[in-house]
DNA sequence: ATGGGTCCT
DNA sequence: AGGACCC
């Protein structure tokens, strides 16, 4: 986790804003701010105007363009890569890295001197036995989880221990997992370092076995430090009572700060809990200040994990049911389960393989209250800067070969185009313009209409905002007008949000005329199963998932979950299709377009005209196959599609409004 | 709230 | 297409 990672950007780049205070702005908040404008008085996701008022010298930067954040984040993390010997390097975010050095810290184990614990060498690399660094075996570095484990001398000498007699196999096991977070802990320690040192980086981090354990724990010491969660971490079994240092920790925890409990998961475990508690005469410790109340008018009771841990109203059954429970559509089947085990500390979830492609591209903006948007010129405005800098995002993202080199080429292809808009807030407001229950915001929900991926968006030999603008009149602007089906002569309602965003990203997605990423055989969806059996060393068969442990360990189990089922939705479509599709086929239109615009995009002033008509078209007219087309007559017998501007012969301009309808 | 992302149904 | 989760 980089600290503050925004503002931290911003220092990077401008060493005079280090020490002083410095807030990063979007729109008309706070998004983050360095240590020195929290000590004065800064919050994240605080009004610019509270900000302003609680510190009058802070230094407010913009940073609505993440481009700076999202080029340091990939610096950073190719640095991070690099010491990987699994692969496994996980992403969250642009601030936070999950990496598993299980591998690692195995090899190493062995490597500590017995005799003189306190000068080891920690070894970087399984080739070049000079690469690591020095360290002291003997002791921890940075902070522990029950805080000044001073039992140090407990702690090491492996050899020695691993020879001596009777130890039960579960305090040997439990030696053995201190052992590991400890060199764990020294290599986390290497890394922060080499972090700042050669990138300028701060970081917070935590060392224990899991995603869930390391990210809660890395969150108690926070900037610039480190904290390892110490052992034992099973429930003591009966004879020898001793701490579980796992439970110790996440019980005080209020239940929404387990990573994979949201906001509405919480809430229902809330509720669900309290009416227990009110209902009966209330023996249960649910902190309720709050007897007769309705639950849903509730939401300020906090529920801890050790409230909802021992609740015997929270089986891995009921919370399936509690949390699959109303319009919870999102909820993946088996999530009772895994949310109780969450409440214990387990997390099986492994740190999954670093990639290099993203799944999805997004950009958005949006608009305050006052400027919502509602005019369609202000909408082709906003689409088009949009569409300008999500064309120059896949050109950075999936293609390779510098600028103006010639062997640029696309390393992966969207198949998928997406446009989504939300109301503005102001315009959200119905008849009951009641605050929602509960103080936290009821976020206004987006919708979505998305199409086939035009392929004039993967024109290379055109500028970023040529493609851009032939991409809203061919798919944006017909998209939209799904979204709004406006009634003629009224513009859209007010609009928030419009975010436009390419998905469905396959690997080598290729040029010719087919159209198909690999086809048949090679591969079918490329980027999505892999991580088959493991290379890794390991003798024989045990196909070494390592699930749990981050910057820790955790032996593995289970196997690799190789996913060589039916997935291909993009699979699928890919190959073939075009020629005999018939004139609505995407392929074939887009052929088409990208032949006729190719040569000269056409003049704003022409784009507004096309667009206008659109929204004058009356949805009745829609219905009406005839005259719904898009197409309006042009001169010679060809035609002009008034959405997109495509020219085609009258023949097709039913198949082609046909494909307008359907989203293209 | 911002401007992104992930995966599941 | 939407909903849940994450930052």
């Amino acid at each position: 986790d980089y600290d503050c990672f925004y503002a931290s950007v911003f220092e990077a780049e401008n060493a005079a804003l280090k020490g002083r205070p410095l807030a990063v702005q979007q729109k008309q908040i706070v998004v983050t701010c360095n240590y020195e404008a929290r000590r004065r008085g800064l919050r994240k996701l605080q009004l610019i105007r509270d900000a302003k008022a609680a510190c009058p010298d802070v230094t407010i930067v913009n940073g609505e363009d993440l481009t700076r954040f999202r080029d340091a984040s990939k610096r950073l993390y190719a640095f991070l890569r690099r010491f990987s010997w699994n692969g496994k390097v996980e992403r969250l975010g642009f601030d936070e890295v999950w990496m598993d050095c299980t591998d690692i810290v195995k090899f190493n184990l062995d490597a500590v001197n017995p005799n003189d614990p306190a000068h080891s060498f920690f070894c970087l690399s399984r080739d070049d036995p000079t690469l690591g660094f020095v360290y002291d075996a003997s002791r921890l570095a940075g902070h522990a989880y029950p805080p000044e484990d001073n039992a140090d001398a407990e702690a090491i000498p492996a050899a020695q221990d691993n020879s001596r007699s009777p130890r039960t196999d579960r305090a040997h096991r439990q030696h053995s997992l201190r052992l590991r977070l400890l060199l764990g802990s020294h290599l986390a320690w290497h890394l922060r370092t080499q972090l700042e040192e050669r990138m300028g980086y701060t970081t917070s981090v935590g060392v224990s076995t899991s995603k869930l354990l390391s990210k809660l724990v890395g969150a108690t010491h926070k900037p610039a430090a480190q904290t390892t969660l110490l052992p034992p971490y099973g429930p003591s079994d009966g004879s020898a009572p001793r701490p579980d240092n796992v439970a110790a920790f996440l019980d005080p925890l209020e239940i929404g700060k387990i990573p994979g409990i949201g906001f509405k998961s919480a809430a229902k475990i809330r509720a669900h809990l309290l009416r227990r508690a009110s209902s009966l005469a209330s023996t249960t410790t649910v902190t309720a200040g709050t007897d007769t109340v309705h639950p849903d008018d509730a939401p300020n009771t906090t529920v801890t994990v050790l409230q909802a841990r021992t609740s015997p109203h929270l089986s891995p059954s009921a919370l399936e049911t509690i949390l699959s429970s109303g319009t919870a559509s999102g909820t993946p089947r088996g999530i009772g389960p895994r949310i109780f085990r969450l409440l214990h500390g387990v997390d099986d979830d492994p740190v999954a393989p670093a990639r290099d492609l993203p799944r999805q591209i997004s950009v958005e903006d949006s608009f305050g209250a006052g400027g919502a948007l509602d005019s369609l010129q202000g909408v082709q405005l906003v689409l088009g800067r949009l569409a300008t800098s999500l064309v120059r995002r896949m050109r950075s993202e999936l293609v390779d070969g510098e600028q103006g080199e010639r062997g640029r080429r696309w390393v992966a292809v969207p198949r998928t185009v997406r446009l989504a808009t939300r109301a503005s807030s102001s315009a959200a407001a119905g008849p009951s313009a009641a605050a929602p229950p509960g103080q936290p915001y009821a976020a206004l929900p987006r919708a979505s209409r998305s199409a086939p991926l035009p392929r004039l968006a993967l024109e290379l030999g055109s500028a970023a905002d040529a493609v851009a603008e032939r991409l809203v009149r061919a798919v944006l602007l017909p998209l939209f007008r799904r979204l709004h089906p406006g009634a003629p002569g009224k513009g859209p309602a007010g609009i928030g949000v419009v975010n436009v965003a390419v998905a469905n990203i396959v690997e080598g997605g290729g040029a010719g005329g087919g159209g198909g990423g690999g086809g048949g055989e090679g591969r079918g969806g490329g980027i999505r199963g892999f991580l088959v059996g493991t290379g890794g060393s390991g003798g024989g068969k045990e196909s070494e998932r390592s699930g749990p442990g981050t910057l820790g360990l955790e032996v593995g189990h289970g196997t690799g979950d190789v996913d060589d089922d039916d997935d291909d939705a993009a699979g699928k479509r890919e190959p073939a299709a075009s020629a005999d599709d018939g004139p609505a086929d995407a392929d074939a239109w887009t052929a088409e377009e990208s032949d006729a615009a190719a040569g000269e995009p056409p003049p704003a002033a022409d784009l507004r005209a096309d667009a206008d008509m659109g929204w004058a078209v009356d949805e009745d007219e829609d219905e009406d196959g005839d005259r719904d087309g898009e197409a309006a007559r042009a001169d010679g017998g060809a035609e002009r599609c008034a959405a997109c501007g495509a020219v085609m012969p009258g023949f097709a301009r039913a198949a082609h409004a046909r494909f307008h309808q359907m989203g293209g």
